[in-house]
DNA sequence: CTGTCTTGTGCAATGCATTGCATCGCGATG
DNA sequence: CATCGCGATGCAATGCATTGCACAAGACAG
């Protein structure tokens, strides 16, 4: 007994226990069954050209269809049509809790057009990034929506632009050469600055997010902003975290804390879980939020409210967010023109009790 | 100028802003430049059937291919080989928390694997959950990690199995008819169980998920176990979670505070964020965590550890899970047979300051 | 030196739906 | 009655990689 018969023998036994055959009904078994063509069939089944035929016609072939149970063969007609029905989405990192509501909104615009979507993670790193993108590309993926971009990555997008549409969203590159949806991160930092000013903070510091990627940047400018066009000052801070994670918003934290002489009233941390760190790094030096320090967060994070205390933040209509770029990377798809708008989306302060009007002593 | 040719003429319009054109660089092509046959090219680019080759014509068609910046097209590849190279993951919901972890650990084997993985969400609904396996088999997805089932979808799953191979993740269905890699919630409730009752808790509650998963369902009777061999005494809650979230273990929590006579002493909450939930209505009721009651949780959530009073929760192996799941995936895709086992990742409990012992007034 | 085996490569069929063009038939019009 | 037109449907090419089989040339044994 050859190798090879062995092979076949335990191939059969196999399908004896998972019958996977699938001998596939296709759109010809279809055809003969409804005594039509191939082609009529496939017009029949097609609601944009159903029309095209004789209702019975149709009709016959539909319930046909219905009755067989046949389902076209996707990579048949991906080949064909050479789109694959699928949307790509790139983020840095799932676990993100802000990142949820942004693709429940994405699932809802893109299920509801009988696509589907294929979820990849960077975990922000640039070389991974390539390789998905290349996947994507290879997969023929009809568009792209990418909310993992850093500011250095325009040529790469561009590149990827050049084959597929492409869509950003959070983060946008450098210029605005890509049509775009984020959230208004400077109006945030405005929001979170001017919260603490008008409670009577004149010395502030910033917790900074990673500064290659725009949604801090923005938020970083804002604050910074309003802080020029007031007395107060923003105590420079040398360093920006390397990832929005609560070790990092400690280490950011305890550096300044243990920076001699006396310390900061106010804290805006770029995100929640830089918060919840820096909320750690005080507790560990003996302080109190907000009597010491007040800490403003940044997403509304879940479970930012029942951290103690409950964080002051800046909450971003994410959901909004992921139901616009889908239903705008849908119009690029369909070939409506590609402006290459920027859409910010405003955020919103939360005031809960990480905030306080600073204590003199 | 008739319609048509106005669509063409916008259409060459578009082109010279984004060349789409994609003169894609064909099998035949890499062929004619390398001088040999299709099917030769063919071979020499697949790394399993290289080596059928004489290493100069492989390494040539494998220099022009790459020089060539030649990509398979994916639709004929799967078209032929009737398998998609991607791997479908159905989730109830991307925003749970819990779920991140397990995903990387899925996403970090399939990319190793040069697959791709095709993410939905059925929300808990019997129907989406239906209309995305429907997506699934017509995409010809290579498996299925379904980790969205409920204790009643066998048939479902049953009927899937028989077209794509499916593992089980996270949830069971309720035979064991399918391989599954679950926590093992039974031993999680008994751990909770044992906890509470070792500091001296005789009077305890459940805050039960929802019982028609095989995950919840575990975790109350691991609980309801230990409390059997004990003195102590489960008060029984008629209800329980329409869904594991903070509005629910409010719910529920005020629903027991609400009952006349002394409430219990702890809580088991089916997960941290009811156990928040939980934490909520104490305060409502001007009681405190744990002095008047004690409280676990479950999953040890992102920030679960920052809530007032960091919970006391049992913190399950999910990134390890998705490794597995993804890793059994890949074999039963490779066609190892299909053992219906059930395996059961052991957690372990976290002690934080949700619970303490039973103040005796 | 012939026969057999091996190894490398070519040939052609295959998988399946889509779509531009051709055709057929029928009713309408001159 | 011949012709034109139009609507419905059939025909066949197309998209591209994969793979069983066949064939050829070279190696080696008898």
């Amino acid at each position: 007994m050859s190798l090879h018969q062995v092979a076949r023998a335990c191939k059969a036994l196999h399908h004896t226990f998972v019958d996977r055959s699938s001998a596939r009904v296709t759109l010809k078994d279809i055809a003969r069954l409804a005594g039509v063509h191939p082609a009529t069939a496939s017009r029949a089944l097609d609601p944009a050209r159903g029309d095209m035929l004789t209702p019975e016609t149709r009709d016959r072939v539909r319930r046909v269809a219905q009755e067989a149970g046949y389902q076209v063969n996707s990579f048949a007609r991906s080949l064909r049509k050479n789109s694959s029905g699928m949307v790509g989405v790139v983020v840095a990192d799932v676990a993100n809790p802000f990142l949820p509501p942004i693709l429940r909104g994405i699932e809802q615009i893109i299920r509801a057009e009988q696509k589907l979507l294929l979820i990849a993670e960077t975990h922000d790193d640039g070389s991974t990034l390539l390789e998905i993108i290349d996947h994507f590309v290879a997969r023929r993926v009809d568009a792209v929506i990418l909310s993992a971009a850093h500011l250095g990555d325009e040529h790469a997008v561009a590149s990827l632009a050049e084959k597929i549409p492409v869509v950003l969203a959070v983060r946008s590159v450098g210029s605005a050469r890509f049509p775009t949806i984020t959230h208004d991160d400077v109006l945030g930092g405005q929001l979170a600055a001017e919260h603490l000013v008008s409670l009577g903070h004149r010395d502030l510091a910033q917790l900074r997010g990673p500064m290659d990627v725009s949604s801090f940047r923005g938020r970083e400018q804002g604050f910074a902003a309003v802080m020029s066009t007031t007395t107060a000052l923003e105590r420079f801070v040398d360093q920006s975290a390397t990832a929005p994670t609560v070790e990092e918003g400690r280490r950011l934290a305890k550096a300044i804390l243990d920076t001699p002489g006396r310390h900061p009233t106010a804290f805006f941390a770029h995100n929640d879980l830089m918060a919840v760190g820096a909320l750690e790094a005080l507790r560990d030096r003996g302080l109190t939020c907000p009597r010491d320090i007040s800490i403003v967060g940044y997403n509304d994070a879940p479970l930012s409210n029942h951290v103690n205390p409950p964080l002051t933040t800046v909450r971003l209509p994410s959901l909004e967010l992921g139901r616009r770029v889908a239903t705008l990377a849908l119009a690029v798809i369909a070939g409506s023109p590609t402006e290459p708008t920027i859409e910010k989306l405003p955020p919103e302060l939360v005031i809960r009790q990480s905030t306080a009007a600073p204590s003199h002593p």
